[in-house]
RNA sequence: GCCCCCGUAGCCCAAUGGCAGAGGCAGGCCCCUUAAAAGGGCCCCAGUGUGGGUUCGAGUCCCACCGGGGGCACCA
């Protein structure tokens, strides 16, 4: 970065010698950062195992703390200066924390696996692997260029072998495991096979198609009903198809224009059959879980959004068919109202429903395009599957749907009333149906006016209400038959009502749905996960997915010759996903004796999505060579146990972009809870508190025609901003290639040096606020480290010039306040406070000893206040003030007290609210002294002259407000 | 359309309901300097988006609106 209008870069001579310069920063940092890593001055001992090399000296005495940030892709853009934000603040928050004494723990590691890096290697040319091993090398180096006090024995990338074996291991967790209600929590699947055979459980209905009992089922049916339970299963159901990418997609990772999260490709539903993880049992326990959490209440509501919860009942409609549809819904209260039934066109029933030909004076724009109900309804069922999310949306939401020929029965008012499909009631929410109330539902309001429905208003509207459905609160009307009167009844007290009527007869019962769904996990990728199952190739079991026993893990992803997925063109709704692992016609099959002979099978060819490997990574940093367990029990329980009641435990501070609020967050929140259940960790929750970091926007600027030019070559001037000579407009964007705006951390590590950068970011504001980064203003920093680093050194020789003199009195408050300002701005992790506090220290040091030595009692808490934020400049300082240690453990300034509190002190008084003077009164006067204070000041006696004196508040140390009547 | 967050000096940001300013950038003046500045000192600059309310007292709490950012969006 050298922006025209920054600096002129001075010559040598032309500053004085020992001055801090940004080549001097350099030197002293690399020099600080090849000791630290030699000294292995930020290993954090675990207590047992292969990294306890320590821990009875450095740790056992002392609290611990985890601290965590969310790794990054190894992308091959490198890192630009918004991303070390969050690094940053953590890792200044480590080493204040390690100053106060405890055994600190800051990681790093490498979300190696997915598409971000599998689409850099493709546009390279280059194997995914090679491509982000030296995006590895890069970024390491940028880290440690910054200073960060990572413990580096630790690191991990997903794409390893030796780690993804253990993410195998995991996903093998919840394949042999079940959600069992009863105890809710998840237990291991071979108890559930043990209660079936005992005869003490039998198979959930929905999960039992063959409608035998347990006994009496074949051992196939057996292991079909089995892996119905699982948490990990396979199904065929419609699934978000992105051809533009080659690969199915979870419903997190489709934005709400229906396009791809990454990519932005147009995203089809359409049955295939997939791997699906069950994180729907665990609904309401991430939903509850969410409030023992330290979490911005924003993302704790954008998951509660995300799960949905919605409290109502099902209720059973009878049909002339026979056949009897089960809707949801929160409105039970408004059963009288419900004058149609509508499915979603790929609910089950549609075929039995339908009828072969129209009934009589079926109106003409209920037989959609034409022909009888089977082909009106075939009809109208394939265009609902093809058309795209995005069509969806941008249809304006006009209502479309055919009649199916049948009719339902209201079962309040014993009323006939017509099925429809229609693609507005989406198959996997609820139970795929619903009754439609146009009274009380916009979405039925405008059916019902679409196909001329009858309408029936139950919740009386407001006087004066022009609207159309009226969804609000207010007393039922219209509702009453021979066995329930509901009328005059608010909305919950009909609910209340309704649902014990309805059970009473037998026709539904409460119920709470959630709008989460099972989490979609396989694709279509190369660069993943493999799958540890295989399929027999013949038999009885044959396409039955099976485990691969623990010795066989890692199952390593092989090699091939096109690693590339096969894409297609982005609205190819008819294209097939083709998994690239199939091509690895040598690893396709394989060997294995699982029990019964050496025999054949055929390999899982879909990949984990890259969420994978970030759902538990943190519990990796903790044993990261262990080869036998991912983690040791008793060093999770150290770093993330639980602390008292209540607590769930988890890392102790997590920084990360608020983006992945519902994927990242969510999926690793899930994994934790299944580790949680089958006792392999103490913890509940993997992350107990979580601050996201703002997002740093940096100037860019569009030239006449609106496009952008490279912002490093535009120079400011007096009236605007200038490219070449001509005029160009300034905007704050996103920092990146596309808006020409890139700056890098390698710029400012050779313009200023890591620690003026270190100060920078954090100084612009609190952690979680997004700022503009203003390149001119970095200066600001550098100038403060030259106001230190010139109290502590002569600029002309170079020399020590503190000194033991006594320090005056009157820097005593000064300090101390500055120390509690300091510690308060670091607790809160608002650093630009604590480098507020600084600064002024450093100013007054500076001009009340400019023509004497520092007094050592200023330079040392001064150079341990910065050094979390400056760790460089504070060693060097530290080592220069003749201290031979690495200050990373030294204590942290503690303030005295006695000086924090003023002998006398300035209080404001005012009469009826309004400043009228200031008055000097003893630090502890009471409110009476503080009165008679007050009203000896001659501005108060004028206020005050002649009028009656209501009511006099007097705040100690603060004011005295006189109230007059 | 619904929900959440944020609006303080030219700019970035401070201020347990108690005198609107801690700190930085930019600007102005001065000092050091042959000259310069990535050196030093001093100074200027807002009444807190708008309108109501609660309170002795509101940037802070409440309501409505305006502006910016984010999330969700046919979820029954």
């Amino acid at each position: 970065m050298s922006q025209e209008q920054v600096v002129k870069t001075p010559t040598d001579s032309d500053i004085p010698p020992h001055r801090y310069t940004a080549a001097r920063a350099g030197r002293i940092e690399r020099s600080w950062q090849d000791r630290w890593a030699e000294e292995g001055t930020f290993a954090a001992p675990n207590p047992v195992g292969e990294l306890a090399e320590g821990f009875a000296e450095r740790a056992a005495e002392r609290p611990k703390l985890f601290v965590n940030d969310m790794f990054p892709y190894p992308s091959g853009e490198g890192l630009h200066v918004g991303h070390p934000l969050g690094y940053i603040g953590t890792d200044v928050y480590s080493r204040y924390m390690r100053m106060r004494g405890h055994n600190v723990l800051h990681t790093m590691g490498f979300d190696a696996f997915g598409l971000p890096a599998e689409q850099f290697a493709v546009q390279t040319g280059q194997h995914p692997r090679a491509t982000t091993e030296q995006n590895i090398v890069a970024i390491r180096r940028q880290l440690r260029r910054l200073g960060l006090d990572h413990d580096t024995r630790r690191s991990v990338a997903t794409m390893d072998p030796q780690y993804y074996k253990w993410t195998q291991w995991i996903f093998k967790q919840i394949f042999s495991s079940y959600y069992d209600e009863a105890a809710d929590r998840a237990r291991p699947i071979d108890d559930l096979v043990a209660e079936f055979d005992a005869g003490t459980r039998e198979p959930a209905a929905g999960n039992n198609p063959y409608g035998l009992r347990w006994p009496e089922l074949d051992a196939q049916q057996r292991n079909s009903v089995v892996d119905a339970h699982r948490l990990a299963y396979l199904n065929e159901a419609p699934v978000n198809w992105c051809p533009g990418l080659g690969t199915v997609l979870s419903n997190e990772e489709v934005t709400a224009d229906g396009r791809s999260e990454r990519g932005n490709f147009p995203v089809f539903r359409r049955p295939l059959k997939q791997w699906k993880l069950r994180i729907t049992a665990y609904a309401e326990r991430l939903l509850s879980d969410l409030d023992a959490l330290e979490w911005p209440e924003s993302i704790k509501l954008m998951q509660r959004n995300w799960i949905g919860r919605s409290i109502g009942a099902t209720i059973a409609f009878p049909t002339d068919r026979g056949l009897s549809i089960e809707v949801f819904t929160t409105r039970p209260d408004t059963l009288f109202g419900a004058t149609y039934v509508v499915l979603a066109p790929e609910h089950p029933l549609v075929k039995g429903l339908t009828t072969a030909d129209w009934p009589e004076a079926t109106a003409e724009s209920w037989r959609g395009v034409g022909g009888r109900p089977p082909e009106a309804v075939a009809a109208y069922q394939q265009l609902a599957s093809r058309r795209s999310e995005l069509e969806r949306q941008t249809d304006q939401r006009v209502k479309s749907g055919v009649f199916l020929g049948s009719f339902a029965t209201n079962m309040a008012t014993g009323q006939r009333i017509p099925v429809f499909i229609a693609d507005y009631v989406l198959t996997g929410y609820g139970t795929g149906a619903i009754m439609a109330v146009p009274g009380q539902d916009e979405r039925d309001w405008e059916f019902a006016g679409a196909y001329d429905l009858p309408i029936v208003r139950t919740v009386a509207p407001p006087s004066g209400f022009e609207g159309k459905a009226f969804t609000g609160e207010g007393p039922a009307i219209n509702s009453a038959n021979d066995s329930l009167d509901l009328n005059g009844l608010g909305v919950a007290d009909s609910k209340a009502a309704m649902i014990t009527w309805l059970v009473d007869a037998g026709h539904g019962q409460a119920r709470t749905t959630y709008r989460l769904r099972d989490w979609l996990f396989s694709r279509q990728r190369y660069w993943g996960e493999p799958f540890p199952i295989v399929y027999p190739v013949d038999g009885v079991d044959i396409d039955r997915p099976i485990v691969v026993p623990d010795e066989a893990l890692p199952v390593l992803l092989p090699d091939v010759e096109d690693y590339s997925p096969r894409t297609f063109a982005d609205d190819d709704v008819t294209s097939e996903p083709e998994a690239p692992l199939a091509r690895a016609t040598e690893w396709l099959t394989v060997e294995l004796d699982l029990g019964d002979g050496v025999k054949t099978y055929r390999r899982e060819t879909n990949t984990m999505p890259n969420w994978a490997g970030s759902c538990w990574y943190e519990l990796r940093y903790l044993d990261p060579h262990n080869d036998d367990v991912f983690c040791d029990p008793v060093i999770e329980k150290y770093w993330m146990g639980p602390r008292e009641d209540g607590d769930p435990g988890g890392v102790d501070l997590y920084v990360g972009g608020a983006e992945h609020a519902v994927l990242h967050l969510l999926y690793a929140r899930f994994w934790h809870k299944v580790l949680f259940d089958l006792g392999h960790v103490s913890s509940s929750e993997p992350f107990r508190r979580l601050v996201n970091q703002g997002m740093l926007q940096a100037p860019a600027y569009t030239d006449a025609r609106g496009m952008y030019v490279d912002a490093s070559r535009v120079e400011s001037r007096q009236d605007g901003f200038y490219y070449d000579d001509a005029a160009v407009r300034q905007e704050f964007g996103k920092i990146g290639k596309s808006l020409k705006n890139m700056i890098t951390p390698d710029d400012m590590f050779a313009d200023y040096g890591a620690d003026t950068f270190r100060l920078y970011e954090m100084f612009t504001g609190p952690l979680d606020q997004s700022r503009p980064w203003d390149p001119k203003a970095v200066i600001g920093m550098l100038r403060l480290l030259q106001r230190l680093w010139r109290l502590v050194i002569d600029e002309q020789t170079g020399s020590v010039r503190v000194g033991n003199a006594p320090v005056d009195a009157g820097s005593l408050p000064v300090l101390n306040r500055v120390i509690e300002g300091v510690r308060e701005g670091m607790d809160s992790l608002r650093f630009n406070i604590a480098i507020a506090r600084i600064t002024e220290l450093v100013n007054h040091v500076t001009q009340s000893y400019a023509d004497r030595p520092t007094p050592r009692e200023l330079a040392e808490p001064l150079v341990l206040m910065i050094a979390p934020l400056a760790p460089h400049i504070a060693e060097e300082l530290w080592s220069k003030l003749g201290h031979p240690e690495s200050l990373a453990r030294t204590n942290f300034p503690v303030a005295d007290s006695r000086f924090l509190v003023d002998d006398t002190v300035q209080i404001a008084v005012q009469v009826n609210g309004r400043l009228r003077g200031s008055v000097a009164v003893p630090a502890d006067a009471d409110a009476a002294a503080m009165e008679a204070a007050a009203r000896r000041e001659p501005n108060v006696i004028a206020h005050l002259d002649g009028a009656q004196i209501r009511r006099v508040i007097a705040v100690p140390g603060k004011l005295v407000n006189f109230v007059l009547g």
